[in-house]
DNA sequence: AGGAAGCTGGGGCGTATGCCCCAGCTTCCT
DNA sequence: AGGAAGCTGGGGCATACGCCCCAGCTTCCT
Protein backbone atom coordinates (compact mmCIF):
# COMPACT_ATOMS: atom_id res chain seq x y z
CA UNK A 1 0.00 0.00 0.00
CA UNK A 2 0.98 3.15 -0.96
CA UNK A 3 2.07 6.05 1.56
CA UNK A 4 -0.84 9.03 0.51
CA UNK A 5 -0.32 12.67 0.70
CA UNK A 6 -2.81 13.86 2.83
CA UNK A 7 -4.66 17.34 2.19
CA UNK A 8 -7.20 19.52 3.98
CA UNK A 9 -9.56 21.88 2.05
CA UNK A 10 -10.65 25.38 3.52
CA UNK A 11 -12.46 27.57 1.32
CA UNK A 12 -15.82 28.97 1.89
CA UNK A 13 -17.37 28.19 -1.86
CA UNK A 14 -18.43 24.71 -1.49
CA UNK A 15 -18.69 24.22 -5.44
CA UNK A 16 -15.09 25.14 -5.23
CA UNK A 17 -13.68 22.92 -2.73
CA UNK A 18 -15.50 20.12 -4.22
CA UNK A 19 -13.79 21.11 -7.86
CA UNK A 20 -10.52 21.01 -6.21
CA UNK A 21 -11.39 17.51 -4.50
CA UNK A 22 -11.73 16.15 -8.37
CA UNK A 23 -8.69 17.83 -9.57
CA UNK A 24 -6.47 16.90 -6.79
CA UNK A 25 -7.58 13.35 -6.62
CA UNK A 26 -7.56 12.88 -10.60
CA UNK A 27 -3.46 12.21 -9.58
CA UNK A 28 -2.02 9.19 -7.50
CA UNK A 29 -0.79 9.89 -4.24
CA UNK A 30 -2.53 12.64 -3.47
CA UNK A 31 -5.79 12.36 -1.07
CA UNK A 32 -8.36 14.76 0.58
CA UNK A 33 -8.85 13.89 3.85
CA UNK A 34 -11.13 16.92 4.95
CA UNK A 35 -12.68 20.31 4.33
CA UNK A 36 -14.13 22.96 6.05
CA UNK A 37 -15.82 26.66 4.95
CA UNK A 38 -15.04 28.17 7.91
CA UNK A 39 -11.80 29.83 8.70
CA UNK A 40 -12.41 28.80 13.23
CA UNK A 41 -12.96 25.00 12.36
CA UNK A 42 -10.10 24.58 10.31
CA UNK A 43 -7.25 24.61 13.65
CA UNK A 44 -9.92 21.61 15.27
CA UNK A 45 -10.60 19.58 11.95
CA UNK A 46 -6.80 19.24 11.26
CA UNK A 47 -6.29 18.22 15.00
CA UNK A 48 -7.50 14.54 14.25
CA UNK A 49 -6.88 14.49 10.71
CA UNK A 50 -3.52 15.59 10.57
CA UNK A 51 -2.80 16.30 6.94
CA UNK A 52 0.31 17.12 5.06
CA UNK A 53 -1.30 20.24 3.67
CA UNK A 54 -3.61 22.64 3.96
CA UNK A 55 -4.92 24.64 0.78
CA UNK A 56 -6.56 27.72 2.00
CA UNK A 57 -9.00 30.82 0.72
CA UNK A 58 -7.53 33.69 2.36
CA UNK A 59 -11.55 35.24 2.14
CA UNK A 60 -13.22 33.00 4.23
CA UNK A 61 -16.27 34.77 7.18
CA UNK A 62 -15.47 34.65 10.62
CA UNK A 63 -11.51 34.54 10.22
CA UNK A 64 -9.04 36.69 8.31
CA UNK A 65 -6.59 33.42 6.07
CA UNK A 66 -3.86 35.63 6.99
CA UNK A 67 -4.51 34.64 10.74
CA UNK A 68 -5.65 31.28 9.80
CA UNK A 69 -1.90 30.77 8.43
CA UNK A 70 -0.79 32.43 11.63
CA UNK A 71 -3.34 29.62 13.64
CA UNK A 72 -2.58 26.78 11.53
CA UNK A 73 2.00 27.63 12.14
CA UNK A 74 1.22 27.49 16.11
CA UNK A 75 -0.54 24.24 16.10
CA UNK A 76 1.90 22.38 14.23
CA UNK A 77 5.13 24.09 12.07
CA UNK A 78 5.17 20.76 10.10
CA UNK A 79 2.05 21.08 7.98
CA UNK A 80 2.46 22.55 4.17
CA UNK A 81 0.10 25.67 3.55
CA UNK A 82 -0.75 26.47 0.27
CA UNK A 83 -2.57 29.75 -0.14
CA UNK A 84 -5.30 29.64 -3.34
CA UNK A 85 -6.76 32.89 -3.53
CA UNK A 86 -8.96 35.37 -5.80
CA UNK A 87 -6.76 38.27 -4.85
CA UNK A 88 -4.01 38.76 -7.05
CA UNK A 89 -1.79 41.00 -4.76
CA UNK A 90 1.80 41.49 -3.99
CA UNK A 91 1.21 42.54 -0.37
CA UNK A 92 -0.56 39.68 0.31
CA UNK A 93 1.32 37.24 -0.93
CA UNK A 94 4.04 38.99 0.80
CA UNK A 95 1.92 38.74 4.16
CA UNK A 96 1.18 35.39 3.57
CA UNK A 97 4.80 33.95 3.02
CA UNK A 98 6.02 35.66 6.55
CA UNK A 99 3.07 34.06 8.29
CA UNK A 100 4.55 30.59 7.11
CA UNK A 101 2.81 29.76 3.86
CA UNK A 102 5.16 28.15 1.27
CA UNK A 103 2.81 28.61 -1.64
CA UNK A 104 0.62 31.77 -3.22
CA UNK A 105 -2.21 30.85 -6.45
CA UNK A 106 -4.69 32.47 -7.86
CA UNK A 107 -8.28 30.72 -8.64
CA UNK A 108 -7.80 32.10 -12.25
CA UNK A 109 -4.69 30.47 -12.50
CA UNK A 110 -5.25 26.37 -14.68
CA UNK A 111 -4.99 23.75 -12.79
CA UNK A 112 -1.83 22.47 -14.13
CA UNK A 113 -0.86 25.43 -11.66
CA UNK A 114 -2.24 23.48 -8.35
CA UNK A 115 -0.63 20.47 -8.70
CA UNK A 116 2.58 22.21 -9.61
CA UNK A 117 2.27 23.63 -6.79
CA UNK A 118 1.41 20.96 -4.78
CA UNK A 119 4.16 19.01 -5.82
CA UNK A 120 7.19 21.74 -5.13
CA UNK A 121 5.35 22.26 -1.61
CA UNK A 122 5.43 18.29 -0.94
CA UNK A 123 9.33 18.86 -1.79
CA UNK A 124 10.21 21.75 0.24
CA UNK A 125 10.10 24.31 -2.02
CA UNK A 126 8.08 27.40 -2.06
CA UNK A 127 5.99 28.17 -5.05
CA UNK A 128 4.17 31.72 -6.19
CA UNK A 129 1.69 31.63 -9.07
CA UNK A 130 3.71 32.84 -12.62
CA UNK A 131 0.87 35.37 -12.09
CA UNK A 132 3.20 37.66 -10.20
CA UNK A 133 5.79 39.40 -11.22
CA UNK A 134 9.45 37.69 -9.85
CA UNK A 135 10.89 41.00 -8.97
CA UNK A 136 8.24 42.03 -6.84
CA UNK A 137 8.34 39.11 -4.72
CA UNK A 138 12.16 38.82 -4.79
CA UNK A 139 12.47 42.42 -3.17
CA UNK A 140 9.77 41.65 -0.68
CA UNK A 141 11.53 38.64 0.21
CA UNK A 142 14.63 40.41 0.15
CA UNK A 143 13.23 43.05 2.58
CA UNK A 144 12.11 39.89 5.06
CA UNK A 145 15.74 38.82 5.36
CA UNK A 146 17.35 41.94 5.57
CA UNK A 147 14.72 42.82 8.72
CA UNK A 148 15.02 39.31 10.00
CA UNK A 149 19.10 39.62 10.37
CA UNK A 150 18.38 42.68 12.50
CA UNK A 151 16.85 40.08 15.17
CA UNK A 152 16.51 36.68 16.08
CA UNK A 153 14.16 35.07 13.32
CA UNK A 154 10.37 35.67 13.00
CA UNK A 155 10.05 39.77 12.05
CA UNK A 156 7.06 41.24 14.46
CA UNK A 157 4.54 42.39 11.96
CA UNK A 158 1.71 43.53 14.75
CA UNK A 159 1.91 47.18 14.80
CA UNK A 160 2.41 49.05 18.08
CA UNK A 161 -0.47 51.51 19.35
CA UNK A 162 1.91 54.31 18.73
CA UNK A 163 2.41 52.53 15.00
CA UNK A 164 -0.93 52.83 14.06
CA UNK A 165 -1.38 56.49 15.29
CA UNK A 166 1.37 57.24 12.75
CA UNK A 167 -0.12 54.76 10.37
CA UNK A 168 -3.36 56.64 10.56
CA UNK A 169 -2.05 60.23 10.43
CA UNK A 170 0.27 59.39 7.28
CA UNK A 171 -2.89 57.66 5.92
CA UNK A 172 -5.19 61.03 6.68
CA UNK A 173 -2.68 63.10 4.69
CA UNK A 174 0.02 63.98 6.93
CA UNK A 175 3.72 64.78 6.22
CA UNK A 176 6.20 63.57 8.81
CA UNK A 177 6.12 66.97 9.78
CA UNK A 178 3.11 67.15 10.72
CA UNK A 179 2.66 63.63 12.46
CA UNK A 180 5.59 65.00 14.47
CA UNK A 181 4.01 68.14 15.36
CA UNK A 182 0.66 66.53 16.43
CA UNK A 183 2.07 63.79 18.47
CA UNK A 184 4.83 65.97 20.12
CA UNK A 185 7.51 64.29 18.75
CA UNK A 186 10.98 64.87 16.75
CA UNK A 187 10.35 64.46 12.78
CA UNK A 188 12.87 62.15 13.19
CA UNK A 189 11.12 59.60 15.39
CA UNK A 190 8.31 60.37 13.18
CA UNK A 191 10.14 59.04 9.95
CA UNK A 192 11.63 55.86 12.21
CA UNK A 193 8.16 55.31 12.83
CA UNK A 194 6.76 55.44 9.32
CA UNK A 195 9.54 52.75 8.30
CA UNK A 196 8.86 50.41 11.22
CA UNK A 197 5.47 50.51 10.05
CA UNK A 198 6.13 49.99 6.23
CA UNK A 199 9.17 47.28 6.92
CA UNK A 200 6.05 45.33 8.89
CA UNK A 201 3.65 45.85 6.06
CA UNK A 202 5.86 44.43 3.79
CA UNK A 203 5.03 47.86 1.67
CA UNK A 204 7.88 50.34 0.24
CA UNK A 205 5.99 53.61 0.27
CA UNK A 206 2.76 55.98 1.06
CA UNK A 207 0.67 54.53 -1.35
CA UNK A 208 1.15 51.38 0.77
CA UNK A 209 0.37 52.07 3.69
CA UNK A 210 -2.50 54.23 2.72
CA UNK A 211 -3.74 51.48 1.63
CA UNK A 212 -3.34 48.93 4.05
CA UNK A 213 -4.76 51.81 6.63
CA UNK A 214 -8.11 51.64 4.81
CA UNK A 215 -8.51 47.70 4.18
CA UNK A 216 -7.44 47.36 7.80
CA UNK A 217 -10.01 50.21 8.99
CA UNK A 218 -7.41 52.43 10.49
CA UNK A 219 -9.07 55.02 8.56
CA UNK A 220 -12.28 55.85 6.85
CA UNK B 1 -49.83 86.52 2.34
CA UNK B 2 -46.33 85.74 3.07
CA UNK B 3 -43.96 84.50 0.84
CA UNK B 4 -42.65 81.26 1.38
CA UNK B 5 -39.50 79.85 0.88
CA UNK B 6 -39.48 76.68 -0.81
CA UNK B 7 -37.20 73.80 0.39
CA UNK B 8 -37.01 70.15 -1.28
CA UNK B 9 -35.21 67.23 0.75
CA UNK B 10 -33.09 64.35 -0.78
CA UNK B 11 -31.61 62.19 1.55
CA UNK B 12 -32.30 58.23 1.51
CA UNK B 13 -33.19 57.76 5.09
CA UNK B 14 -37.37 58.58 5.65
CA UNK B 15 -37.13 59.07 9.47
CA UNK B 16 -34.54 61.43 8.86
CA UNK B 17 -36.39 63.17 6.36
CA UNK B 18 -39.13 63.66 8.40
CA UNK B 19 -37.69 64.46 11.33
CA UNK B 20 -35.45 67.62 9.37
CA UNK B 21 -39.11 68.43 7.61
CA UNK B 22 -40.67 69.33 11.23
CA UNK B 23 -36.93 70.86 12.32
CA UNK B 24 -37.26 73.23 8.84
CA UNK B 25 -41.45 73.97 9.12
CA UNK B 26 -40.93 75.06 13.01
CA UNK B 27 -39.65 78.00 11.77
CA UNK B 28 -42.36 80.32 9.82
CA UNK B 29 -41.27 81.45 6.08
CA UNK B 30 -40.12 78.06 5.41
CA UNK B 31 -41.97 74.71 3.36
CA UNK B 32 -40.80 71.57 2.49
CA UNK B 33 -42.50 71.23 -0.79
CA UNK B 34 -41.39 68.00 -1.73
CA UNK B 35 -38.38 65.25 -1.32
CA UNK B 36 -37.25 62.02 -2.43
CA UNK B 37 -34.78 59.05 -1.18
CA UNK B 38 -33.48 58.63 -4.90
CA UNK B 39 -30.92 60.42 -6.28
CA UNK B 40 -31.89 59.66 -9.73
CA UNK B 41 -35.55 61.28 -8.77
CA UNK B 42 -34.44 64.41 -7.64
CA UNK B 43 -34.28 66.35 -11.28
CA UNK B 44 -37.74 65.13 -12.32
CA UNK B 45 -39.14 65.65 -8.92
CA UNK B 46 -38.08 69.72 -8.68
CA UNK B 47 -39.30 70.43 -12.21
CA UNK B 48 -42.42 70.71 -11.11
CA UNK B 49 -42.05 71.75 -7.47
CA UNK B 50 -39.48 74.61 -8.09
CA UNK B 51 -37.90 74.95 -5.12
CA UNK B 52 -35.54 77.49 -4.17
CA UNK B 53 -33.42 75.22 -1.75
CA UNK B 54 -32.59 71.51 -2.00
CA UNK B 55 -30.83 69.85 1.01
CA UNK B 56 -28.92 66.83 0.13
CA UNK B 57 -27.49 64.17 1.63
CA UNK B 58 -24.33 63.05 -0.32
CA UNK B 59 -24.39 59.34 0.61
CA UNK B 60 -27.87 57.96 -1.68
CA UNK B 61 -28.18 54.79 -3.75
CA UNK B 62 -28.13 54.74 -7.16
CA UNK B 63 -26.56 58.26 -7.39
CA UNK B 64 -23.39 60.00 -5.94
CA UNK B 65 -23.97 62.79 -4.30
CA UNK B 66 -21.72 64.82 -5.54
CA UNK B 67 -23.25 64.19 -9.02
CA UNK B 68 -26.38 65.05 -8.36
CA UNK B 69 -25.43 68.78 -7.16
CA UNK B 70 -23.66 68.75 -11.07
CA UNK B 71 -26.90 67.41 -12.53
CA UNK B 72 -28.74 70.12 -10.53
CA UNK B 73 -26.24 72.75 -11.44
CA UNK B 74 -26.54 72.46 -14.83
CA UNK B 75 -30.28 72.22 -14.67
CA UNK B 76 -30.73 75.43 -12.75
CA UNK B 77 -28.19 77.30 -11.80
CA UNK B 78 -30.04 79.71 -9.00
CA UNK B 79 -31.06 76.76 -7.00
CA UNK B 80 -29.36 76.70 -3.53
CA UNK B 81 -27.92 73.44 -2.86
CA UNK B 82 -27.05 72.38 0.83
CA UNK B 83 -24.86 69.42 1.38
CA UNK B 84 -26.24 67.39 4.92
CA UNK B 85 -24.28 64.54 5.49
CA UNK B 86 -22.31 62.32 8.02
CA UNK B 87 -19.00 63.01 6.10
CA UNK B 88 -16.67 65.21 8.16
CA UNK B 89 -14.21 64.99 5.14
CA UNK B 90 -12.62 67.90 4.16
CA UNK B 91 -12.30 66.86 0.76
CA UNK B 92 -15.66 66.32 0.01
CA UNK B 93 -16.73 69.58 1.60
CA UNK B 94 -14.29 70.97 -1.52
CA UNK B 95 -15.83 68.64 -4.16
CA UNK B 96 -19.11 69.61 -3.11
CA UNK B 97 -18.54 73.59 -3.32
CA UNK B 98 -16.68 73.54 -6.87
CA UNK B 99 -19.53 71.18 -7.84
CA UNK B 100 -21.90 74.23 -7.25
CA UNK B 101 -23.41 73.85 -3.45
CA UNK B 102 -23.37 76.85 -0.92
CA UNK B 103 -23.35 74.79 2.45
CA UNK B 104 -22.27 71.80 4.29
CA UNK B 105 -23.48 70.42 7.48
CA UNK B 106 -23.12 67.30 9.39
CA UNK B 107 -25.59 65.09 10.78
CA UNK B 108 -24.12 65.07 14.19
CA UNK B 109 -24.44 68.77 13.90
CA UNK B 110 -27.12 70.65 16.32
CA UNK B 111 -30.24 71.86 14.89
CA UNK B 112 -29.19 75.37 15.31
CA UNK B 113 -26.74 74.98 12.56
CA UNK B 114 -28.89 73.82 10.20
CA UNK B 115 -31.72 76.96 10.42
CA UNK B 116 -28.51 78.90 10.38
CA UNK B 117 -27.04 77.54 7.25
CA UNK B 118 -30.48 77.63 5.56
CA UNK B 119 -30.69 81.29 6.30
CA UNK B 120 -27.28 81.96 5.31
CA UNK B 121 -27.79 80.36 2.01
CA UNK B 122 -31.21 82.06 1.66
CA UNK B 123 -29.16 85.47 2.12
CA UNK B 124 -26.44 84.95 -0.83
CA UNK B 125 -23.53 83.40 1.59
CA UNK B 126 -22.15 80.02 1.91
CA UNK B 127 -21.96 78.20 4.98
CA UNK B 128 -19.73 75.54 6.07
CA UNK B 129 -20.19 73.54 9.43
CA UNK B 130 -17.69 74.83 12.30
CA UNK B 131 -16.85 71.46 12.56
CA UNK B 132 -14.29 72.16 10.05
CA UNK B 133 -11.05 73.61 10.53
CA UNK B 134 -11.39 77.00 8.87
CA UNK B 135 -7.86 76.74 8.10
CA UNK B 136 -8.46 74.02 5.93
CA UNK B 137 -11.11 74.81 4.45
CA UNK B 138 -9.66 78.21 3.23
CA UNK B 139 -6.53 76.43 1.80
CA UNK B 140 -8.90 74.35 -0.21
CA UNK B 141 -10.80 77.26 -1.54
CA UNK B 142 -7.44 79.02 -2.56
CA UNK B 143 -5.95 76.12 -4.06
CA UNK B 144 -9.46 76.52 -6.16
CA UNK B 145 -9.35 80.40 -7.16
CA UNK B 146 -5.68 79.54 -8.10
CA UNK B 147 -6.92 76.96 -10.69
CA UNK B 148 -9.64 78.66 -11.60
CA UNK B 149 -7.09 82.14 -12.41
CA UNK B 150 -6.20 79.93 -14.87
CA UNK B 151 -8.80 79.19 -16.90
CA UNK B 152 -12.10 80.90 -17.47
CA UNK B 153 -14.35 80.34 -14.40
CA UNK B 154 -15.06 76.76 -13.27
CA UNK B 155 -12.55 74.38 -12.71
CA UNK B 156 -12.54 70.81 -14.57
CA UNK B 157 -13.03 68.48 -12.27
CA UNK B 158 -14.15 64.49 -13.59
CA UNK B 159 -10.75 63.05 -14.86
CA UNK B 160 -9.73 62.39 -18.57
CA UNK B 161 -9.04 58.41 -19.38
CA UNK B 162 -5.44 58.79 -19.00
CA UNK B 163 -5.32 60.48 -15.96
CA UNK B 164 -7.45 57.96 -14.59
CA UNK B 165 -5.09 55.45 -15.71
CA UNK B 166 -2.23 57.28 -13.52
CA UNK B 167 -4.43 57.55 -10.74
CA UNK B 168 -4.78 54.05 -10.60
CA UNK B 169 -1.05 53.15 -11.08
CA UNK B 170 -0.09 55.89 -8.55
CA UNK B 171 -2.25 54.39 -5.84
CA UNK B 172 -1.10 50.75 -6.24
CA UNK B 173 2.13 51.93 -5.59
CA UNK B 174 3.58 53.48 -8.52
CA UNK B 175 6.68 56.11 -8.37
CA UNK B 176 6.27 58.74 -11.21
CA UNK B 177 9.05 56.88 -13.33
CA UNK B 178 7.27 53.72 -12.97
CA UNK B 179 4.16 55.06 -14.00
CA UNK B 180 6.21 56.72 -16.78
CA UNK B 181 7.56 53.31 -18.12
CA UNK B 182 4.61 51.19 -17.51
CA UNK B 183 2.53 53.84 -19.91
CA UNK B 184 5.26 54.03 -22.35
CA UNK B 185 5.45 58.12 -21.43
CA UNK B 186 8.23 60.49 -19.71
CA UNK B 187 8.74 60.93 -15.93
CA UNK B 188 7.70 64.31 -16.84
CA UNK B 189 4.22 63.54 -18.09
CA UNK B 190 3.36 61.17 -16.16
CA UNK B 191 4.38 63.92 -13.04
CA UNK B 192 2.28 66.81 -15.30
CA UNK B 193 -0.68 63.68 -15.08
CA UNK B 194 -0.48 63.24 -11.80
CA UNK B 195 -0.23 67.23 -10.57
CA UNK B 196 -3.36 67.68 -12.92
CA UNK B 197 -5.45 64.97 -10.85
CA UNK B 198 -4.42 65.91 -7.61
CA UNK B 199 -5.74 69.85 -8.54
CA UNK B 200 -8.88 68.39 -9.97
CA UNK B 201 -9.53 66.27 -6.17
CA UNK B 202 -8.25 68.99 -3.99
CA UNK B 203 -6.12 67.25 -2.00
CA UNK B 204 -1.93 67.78 -2.18
CA UNK B 205 -0.23 64.64 -1.85
CA UNK B 206 -0.28 61.06 -2.93
CA UNK B 207 -2.20 59.74 0.44
CA UNK B 208 -5.03 61.86 -1.00
CA UNK B 209 -4.72 60.41 -4.30
CA UNK B 210 -4.70 57.09 -2.74
CA UNK B 211 -7.77 57.65 -0.32
CA UNK B 212 -9.71 59.17 -3.66
CA UNK B 213 -8.59 55.92 -5.53
CA UNK B 214 -10.33 53.66 -3.30
CA UNK B 215 -13.21 55.71 -2.29
CA UNK B 216 -14.20 55.88 -6.07
CA UNK B 217 -13.16 52.00 -6.94
CA UNK B 218 -10.30 53.15 -9.49
CA UNK B 219 -8.53 50.37 -7.71
CA UNK B 220 -9.47 47.18 -5.16
C1' DA C 1 -11.88 78.78 -38.88
C1' DG C 2 -11.39 79.12 -34.31
C1' DG C 3 -11.37 77.62 -29.60
C1' DA C 4 -11.33 74.26 -25.95
C1' DA C 5 -9.56 70.08 -24.06
C1' DG C 6 -6.43 66.41 -23.85
C1' DC C 7 -1.75 64.38 -24.17
C1' DT C 8 2.72 65.08 -24.70
C1' DG C 9 7.37 67.08 -23.27
C1' DG C 10 10.82 70.16 -20.62
C1' DG C 11 13.37 73.67 -16.88
C1' DG C 12 13.92 74.64 -12.31
C1' DC C 13 13.60 74.41 -7.28
C1' DG C 14 12.73 73.43 -2.44
C1' DT C 15 11.24 69.94 0.45
C1' DA C 16 9.81 65.28 1.71
C1' DT C 17 10.58 60.30 1.28
C1' DG C 18 12.85 56.10 1.64
C1' DC C 19 16.63 53.81 3.51
C1' DC C 20 20.83 52.87 5.76
C1' DC C 21 23.62 53.86 10.14
C1' DC C 22 23.88 54.94 15.23
C1' DA C 23 22.19 55.50 20.23
C1' DG C 24 19.74 56.04 25.14
C1' DC C 25 15.75 55.47 27.84
C1' DT C 26 11.66 53.05 29.93
C1' DT C 27 8.70 49.16 30.65
C1' DC C 28 7.65 44.58 30.98
C1' DC C 29 8.62 39.84 31.57
C1' DT C 30 11.23 35.91 32.77
C1' DA D 1 19.53 40.56 36.84
C1' DG D 2 19.02 40.25 32.28
C1' DG D 3 16.76 40.50 27.85
C1' DA D 4 13.18 41.93 24.69
C1' DA D 5 10.26 45.45 22.96
C1' DG D 6 8.81 50.01 22.51
C1' DC D 7 9.60 55.03 22.08
C1' DT D 8 12.63 58.41 21.58
C1' DG D 9 16.38 61.05 18.93
C1' DG D 10 20.16 61.97 15.41
C1' DG D 11 23.63 61.78 10.85
C1' DG D 12 23.79 61.21 6.12
C1' DC D 13 22.33 60.61 1.37
C1' DA D 14 20.04 59.65 -3.10
C1' DT D 15 15.79 59.98 -5.04
C1' DA D 16 11.02 61.29 -5.48
C1' DC D 17 7.52 64.50 -4.80
C1' DG D 18 4.95 68.88 -5.05
C1' DC D 19 4.60 73.02 -7.46
C1' DC D 20 5.57 76.76 -10.38
C1' DC D 21 6.89 78.03 -15.31
C1' DC D 22 6.90 77.08 -20.46
C1' DA D 23 5.46 74.81 -25.05
C1' DG D 24 3.67 71.90 -29.36
C1' DC D 25 0.55 68.64 -31.13
C1' DT D 26 -4.00 66.31 -32.01
C1' DT D 27 -8.90 65.89 -31.66
C1' DC D 28 -13.28 67.46 -31.20
C1' DC D 29 -16.88 70.75 -31.40
C1' DT D 30 -19.15 74.92 -32.60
Amino acid sequence: MNIMYDIFLADDHTIIRHGLRRIIEENPGYRIVGETGDGLKVISKIRTLHPNMIILDLSMPDLNGIEVVNRIRKYNKKIKILILTMHRNNEYVYECLVSGAQGYILKEDADSELISAIKALKTGNIYISPSFSNEVIRNLIERRSNAERKRGSAIRRTLTPREREVLKLVAEGNSNKKVADKLGISVRTAEHHRLNIMKKLGVTNTAGLVRHALRTKVID
